[in-house]
This record gives structure tokens, sequence and C-alpha cells, in this order.
DNA sequence: ACCTGAACACCGTTCAAGT
DNA sequence: ACCTGAACACCGTTCAAGT
């Protein structure tokens, strides 16, 4: 059997194959897509160019599904804060596919549409033009690594018992990862709205 | 030769060896390691316990530098920024390991030093007990997120021609990488920084 | 204790060969 | 166009053997 009369490979099927390794073992390789999909490894070059392509395929995927914000008829407060989560939810779905997005340009188009509605809320909302990636920037970061959070273990600051009795108390009673992970989410957007607020006012008066 | 009067290796030519190649080249090997130190590469094994383990290795080293902040004697919010400062400044040295930290617990009591210290000031500053740690988490995304952008091109979102007016005008007249990704980390920090204040403020009265 | 060399099970990518 | 299988240059880790 060389090459059969319908094609036993799609660009979808990889994808798929991949995000759900990466969910399930936190890596893809090659062999193991390969593997799933009953193919031979060298076959997956035929409809993708190489390891950093099916990242950017993934990258396309899981940022493709989220329902459009209704940016316009919103007062821009809200409309970021839906923006971000939204943002935010995407990653969540599939935390352990952040550290592969980490490390690599943003290439999808659809990504890039959510930085646009940003920069579009955040000049409507009156924010210097200069300050507006720095915002888009921070709110990424934040975005990122409250995502990114959901891929370590339970305790992700191990301090020893006694040498460090501000970070134990304040780590005492916290929830799960879930829980701390959106907490923090939370404190910075909430920050992050009120200092974008304060700028606009800053920049008026 | 097998074992030498006097050890050709050491904990610290490796870490040496390796935190070089990452400056260098982004990543890291135990063959590259072991050939930069004329060496054979189960040799390594001597003298640490796996990959992960010289990674850990690396992450205290980076942060072992710093001058410590005197937090006692400063105001609060200078305190937080100098801490903040500090810690982002660790990672500014070595941007090309941030990927790697990033998907590892840290273990390094020096690096836990850093948070104790943060947890102090804003406990101090009298931030409730249970923003504390998101609060933290918040700063964490900040600084590491402003590093990580070091490590990428010049451009790190490109938007295609027209289709992002918004986004082209934000980026239009943005200047280097290291000057974006200080302005990303100085909006970011301004803003936890007031977000800190105005949180306190509220919890008083 | 500390090194070498061989071995093993993994990677990503290329390429000739087949239909 | 689309697949297979072999090949290549890489990985991390283990282990017997030597001093």
């Amino acid at each position: 059997m060389a090459r059969p009369r319908s094609p036993l490979l799609s660009v979808d099927a990889i994808v798929t194959a991949a995000l759900a390794l990466v969910d399930e073992t936190g890596d893809f390789s090659f062999p193991k897509v390969a593997r799933r999909l009953g193919v031979s490894q060298s076959a997956l070059y035929n409809h993708i160019a190489n390891r950093e392509h099916i990242v950017e395929l993934m990258r396309g995927r899981v940022f493709a599904t989220p329902a459009p914000v209704d940016c316009e008829n919103l007062p821009w407060e809200e409309a970021l804060r839906a923006l971000v989560r939204t943002y935010r939810d995407c990653m969540v779905a599939h935390p352990r596919l952040v550290p592969l997005l980490i490390t690599q340009t943003v290439q999808d188009l659809g990504v890039i549409g959510i930085y646009e509605d940003m920069a579009v809320v955040l000049e409507r909302a009156g924010l210097a033009r200069q300050a507006v990636v720095p915002a888009i920037s921070a709110i990424d970061y934040l975005a990122l690594g409250s995502a990114l959070d959901l891929t370590g273990p339970e305790v992700v600051w191990a301090p020893p018992e006694g040498r460090f009795p501000a970070l134990s108390r304040a780590i005492a009673g916290l929830g799960s990862v879930e829980e701390r992970a959106e907490a923090a989410f939370a404190f910075g957007l909430d920050v992050l709205v009120a200092g974008v607020r304060e700028q606009v006012l800053r920049t008026i008066h």
C-alpha cells in the first residue's frame, strides 16, 4: 500500500491527535501522532511542514472556538473584561498547550484578531496610543501565566517549614490550583482595568 | 584514564556550561555540556541527578546574585517596586532560560526567599491575607512574561497589512524589543502597585 | 568516588521508492 | 498526490567496567 485512493490523513486529524496527546501527556511527538493515526511517521510531512507548524495549527484550533464579544455595544470596561476572559478561557481549556505556545511567535490570524479587538477597545476607552501595546502585553502575560499555573502541581511554591512565615501564612487555607489561578487572574484583571481607567482620566485632565 | 586524581567536573562547572549554552543557543543538552567540559556524557550523572536538576540549579544561580532589598526601612511601595525590579532583572539577564524555568516547580530556596520578601511587604502594606498570593502570582506573571518577550523576534505579533488597523496603529513607532518589554513591565508594575494601594484603602474603610 | 564507552529507547527530518 | 521504510543526526538515562 503506497498512495491510497482516498487520503488516510488530513491536517485536521493531525491537529486533533496532537492536541489530544498534549492534553493527556503534556507533549506530543511525530511517532506518537503517527501511531494514533495508524500511519507512518514520515506521512505527516505530506500535510504539515514541521513541528512548529503543528503547534501553530493547535494555537489556531484552540482560539477558533470562542463566541465573539460584542465590543461595540458594551461599555469599554465590560468589553475588555469579556475579551480577556474569553482569551484566557481558550487556554484554560488546554493548559498543557501553553508552554508550547509561549516559545513561538504568534502567526495565527484568529489570535491576532483578539489582540486587534483589545486594541480597538483600549483606543475607544481613551488610552494613550503608546500605552496600548504595553496594556495588551500585560494582559497577555496575566492570561498566559494564570493558565500556565494550571499545569503545575497542587503546590507551586513549597516553602519548607518555618523559614518563610509570611509566605506560609499567605498560602494557608488557599483553594485548589484552579481556584488559586482564577483568583490571581481576577486580581490582575481588576487591577489592570482600574489602571487603564486611571490612566485615561489622567490623560484627559 | 578512569577516575582522575582530582575531579574533572563539578556541579558549578556543569551549571556554568549549561547556562552559557542556554544564553547562546536557547537550550542545552547533555552531549553539548559534556563536549564543552571535555568529558563523556555519562560523567555528568556523577554530579547531578537529571536534566530537571540542572535546570533547578540554573534557577538558583540566576537568582543568587541580586543585592538584597532593604525592605524594612523602605515605604512598602518602594520596597515592592525594588523587589519586583530585582526579580525581573535576574531573568532579563538570561531571558532564554525563562522557558525552561516556567515549566518546572520552584524548589530553589533563594527564589522562595524573594516570594517571602514580597509576602512580608504586602502584609505590611495591609493587603488582605487572601489577596497576598494572588498579588504575588500576578507580579510573577508580569515579570516572567516581560522577560520572556525578550526571547522573541523583533516583532512578536505580525499583523498583516490592512486587516488590523487598531493594532497596526498601536504598534507603529514602537521601540526595540527591550524597550517594549520594559514598557509593558513598567505599565504592569505601576498598575499593580496602584491596585494594591486601592485594595488596602478599601479594606481599611 | 569519578570517569569511559556501549547500550537503549526515544526524538525531528529527509529521501528514495512505490502507486 | 500520498503513503512506506530506511536512514541520519540528534536526545536523556543506565550500567558494566576501570582506577
